[in-house]
DNA sequence: GGAATAATTAACTATCTAGTTAGTTTATGT
DNA sequence: ACATAAACTAACTAGATAGTTAATTATTCC
């Protein structure tokens, strides 16, 4: 009688270099995203990953080599949503729209994106800046906003002179603020903006704005 | 011949516990905008502070006690300011613009303040939470730009049914956005933010947004 | 001038933490 | 079947870390 396979599940074998790897980035990005780079635990991580903190180690070097890898996995992750989003089949209006939409939805189904994010800017960026992958990600998204806009000037519905960049940091901020400073917010103002309604207010408020700046007059 | 100030200088005492204290707060709010809540380090900052680290604990009871003196500390600071911005002696355009103008500047004066904020919502506004001080620091504010839309708005040069508490979290967004992601952008986009032409395109592109929206048409 | 109190200090500790050592077990290619 | 390499484990370590103990020194109030 073999030994091979004795416990784990039908399709799993006893090792599995890839699942143990993305095990690992997995309970990490949760880790760093709750408590940020200074307080995340590698003996949490691994915990949590059902891996020997050994493995952390042997994958990814050191906790921030792992960071590194978890903002890559990150960016990539929002790169890819953004890929899949066709903002040219559709009037210059609806393109925005769209955009804003989609830039709100995909913060509020990924507050660990948020979460790394500032983490990474309390570090200046410094593992982003030392990662060829994460700026070779750089996407085209500023391109296509870039036509969009000028093909809404040509419509004659659009003002002139936007830049693409800037109007992207401007949907980005106004989504991005309200969503990673909710807490705060929420307890200066004495209101819960962490609600259905006042998440839906939201949304119809930073269209109206980004809309409301682009409408020629 | 007495004992009476022998070192330190001339109106300073051997002991005072106003100077002390200040000390250790000032210490850190730098050590926490540094580093986080998590990363921050109790010795770094009695060092800073040229006090023993006894008296971190005296005056503030815990390094979390410390933080939230220190967010505290941080909020008064920006509603100390908030009010001394006069935002009534002029017309609806100019005070927006004003406001604009004060919350950009006062953030990047300010980075401090940005970092504590993030800190403070990785921690879902834990200590804020707990602090009956803070809250109570509930600006006018809101009001204050709520009577200036209605006043452009009677004007017929502003649209109606702005939420001003809406309004007043997307000005600061996209103010606070640019400067806390600023290392991040910077690296992605390939693009230096950090330095004074951008920062000025940046202040004129967030102005536009605002106004353009506000405008009625 | 002296008791009472407030401010300050140095040395200490228990626990935590990132990272390592030294191996063992499983898979793979020949 | 066997050597080789890849995947994995348990136990360990050196240094860091938040917080404390117990005492000393300066100031205040009468």
């Amino acid at each position: 009688m073999s030994k091979q396979r004795l416990a784990a599940g039908p399709d799993r074998p006893a090792r599995d270099a890839d699942r143990t790897r993305a095990a690992i980035l997995d309970a990490a990005t949760t880790e760093f995203a709750r408590y940020g780079l200074g307080g995340a635990r590698v003996d949490r991580i691994s915990t949590a990953a059902g891996a020997n903190k050994r493995m952390l180690y042997y994958y990814f070097g050191d906790k921030e080599g792992l960071f590194l890898a978890v903002l890559e996995a990150a960016y990539a992750g929002i790169r890819s949503a953004e890929q899949r989003l066709s903002l040219f089949d559709v009037a210059p209006i609806e393109s925005v729209r769209k955009l804003i939409r989609f830039t709100w939805n995909y913060f509020l189904a990924h507050p660990e994106f948020i979460s790394l994010l500032n983490s990474e800017n309390l570090h200046r960026a410094s593992h982003l800046r030392k990662s060829r992958r994460a700026r070779s990600l750089n996407s085209t998204l500023i391109a296509t906003l870039g036509a969009v806009l000028e093909r809404g000037r040509r419509e004659g519905i659009f003002r002139t002179g936007v830049d693409p960049l800037q109007l992207y940091i401007s949907i980005a901020g106004l989504c991005y603020f309200y969503l990673s400073n909710i807490h705060t917010l929420s307890s200066i103002f004495g209101r819960d903006l962490a609600g259905q309604p006042a998440r839906g207010a939201r949304l119809r408020h930073v269209t109206d704005v980004v809309l409301g700046y682009l409408r020629k007059g």
